[in-house]
RNA sequence: UCCCCAGUAGCUCAGUCGGCAGAGCAAGUGGCUGUUAACCACUGGGUCCGCGGUUCGAGUCCGUGCUGGGGAGCCA
């Protein structure tokens, strides 16, 4: 007989005459003649409720279950007697897979965020967090149907990278020499006898490599892990994180920025239509205002304007900030949250920011001082989403790199695309855990990660 | 990397002016009950984060290190 998933009997229509679940024990409580048992399985938020009788042959079995272990119960769906549930399974037989030591450390109660932390390997095992890893697997899938059903092509581009493209935070080095034992070459490391027989890292973004599909395959994206060495410790960084990065070829800005509004708003409706029961856990427990928020943007228009006009806004504001606004200055945290929280209360996105604060592959606007680049900000978070058309006209962006000080032979190959049949082209790239917390109110990215990574800490 | 806060029982935390180490929950045992994070009683449980210092005496004061959290920078 097959086994089946507590989440389909707990929708079940009718009483079914045979079912066999196994799962895990979230709680027991014994009554004189019989046990009621909990049994999660983490196909759902939910626990079935199982009546184990006294008469069963293994019920002084039963009356030895602790928390967390494992059971294979056989019985029938019945209307249960008692309020709070729907359906309940009279056990006709239960096996004990494993029994869970006292010292199991999940108690039937809250633990802190930061102690679930600590044992990232039981954590699943807890309402909170199954229920964010589930819509992490959910909103994983709806990445891909959103673009699949506008014809987006999906590009797994490379995790090791030859070069530090796009300088794009600090780099992993990956590497095979003996650590003990580096070949030196005019007193420098010789990574000629290294695997790759040159420097290699992790990839801290797929956008070069995803603009050569654009420009072949026309809308494509990539989705993937990213890595930044950066030694940065905020509860919205990880070293490892997952990156969706849209392109797409005779797209300027504002096409970029509509796909991006779209996209957020695609993806928060998908949770709140597909995930409700899990949802609903965090908007009771870790955000009472979450509902409200994820309404909010999925209903309003998000704000643009250009960053001449945001730091216009910031300028008139009341409020005190720690760092001052001016034309040329890259907007603090301070002034995200301000613009999106405060003054607008609702998402914002800004764009046409100063060259001199933007990378060099950023399209240079007609007044030679700006760029057409775009920054999608959010409540809680701030940046959600950074992006730009990308400058398509070789002579320019040949000149950007002069400007910065880039040397233009590693880049031959990207150059190359702006030689042959150059066109117009955008694309953004949005953090996955970003977008996650955004739709669970989950504060730290650490808790949306399943085993995360953090400067100083890689353990699991 | 910088600034701030914290570290006491398995968990969450209290501990006054420097003077005998505490509570709730959890666990164990027993009881009661179609129960819902059940309930009641009893029992066990401590390297007060590490190291050094001040003191007759340090969980408490000082120095230092480690770990965790929050904020900033950097960014997604």
């Amino acid at each position: 007989m097959e086994r089946h998933k507590i989440a389909a009997l707990i929708h079940s229509e009718t009483p079914v005459d045979t079912v066999m679940i196994k799962g895990w024990v979230r709680t027991r409580r014994d009554a004189k003649s019989f046990s009621f048992i909990e049994i999660n399985d983490g196909s759902c938020l939910g626990n079935i409720q199982v009546i184990a009788d006294a008469t069963l042959p293994e019920y002084d079995q039963v009356r030895k279950l602790t928390t967390g272990s494992a059971v294979h119960v056989s019985g029938a769906l019945v209307a249960s007697q008692g309020g709070g549930q729907r359906w309940e399974v009279q056990a006709s037989a239960i096996t004990i897979i494993s029994l869970a030591p006292e010292s199991y450390p999940l108690q039937k109660k809250r633990h802190s965020d930061e102690y679930l932390r600590s044992m990232a390997h039981l954590r699943p095992r807890t309402n909170k967090y199954g229920a964010a890893f589930r819509i992490r697997s959910e909103l994983s899938y709806a990445v891909h149907q959103f673009f699949r059903e506008r014809g987006f092509r999906y590009i797994h581009t490379p995790i090791i990278t030859g070069s530090d493209c796009e300088g794009a935070g600090e780099l992993f080095r990956i590497t095979t020499l003996d650590l003990m034992n580096v070949p030196i070459r005019d007193r420098a490391v010789d990574y000629e006898k290294d695997f790759f027989a040159t420097e290699a890292n992790l990839t801290v973004s797929g956008q070069l490599s995803v603009e050569m599909f654009a420009l072949s395959l026309g809308d494509v994206y990539t989705f993937g892990p990213t890595f930044r060495a950066e030694n940065s410790n905020t509860r919205r960084h990880a070293s490892e994180f997952w990156m969706i990065e849209p392109e797409m070829a005779f797209c300027d800005l504002a096409g970029n920025m509509d796909l991006g509004e779209d996209f957020i708003k695609a993806a928060v409706s998908f949770i709140m239509d597909n995930c409700q029961e899990d949802l609903n856990l965090f908007a009771r427990f870790v955000d009472k205002t979450l509902m409200a928020t994820l309404e909010n943007i999925t209903t309003s228009e998000f704000e643009r304007l250009p960053y001449r006009e945001a730091v216009a806004i910031l300028e008139r504001a009341k409020k005190k900030f720690e760092y001052p606004v001016s034309f040329g200055s890259d907007l603090q945290t301070e002034h995200e949250r301000y613009l999106t929280e405060k003054h607008f209360k609702k998402p914002v996105i800004v764009y046409d920011y100063p060259k001199t604060i933007k990378p060099f592959y950023m399209r240079m606007n007609d007044d030679n001082e700006t760029v057409a680049a775009m920054d999608v900000l959010v409540p809680s978070i701030g940046e959600l989403i950074g992006g730009s058309q990308r400058e398509e006209r070789l002579e320019v962006l040949e000149e950007r790199m002069d400007e910065m000080g880039l040397e233009k032979e590693p880049y031959w190959w990207y150059l190359e695309s702006r030689r042959y049949g150059s066109v117009e082209h955008s694309g953004f790239g949005l953090g996955f855990e970003r977008l996650l917390m955004l739709i669970t109110g989950i504060r730290n990215i650490r808790d949306v990660i399943p085993f995360p990574r953090t400067p100083g800490s890689i353990d699991f």
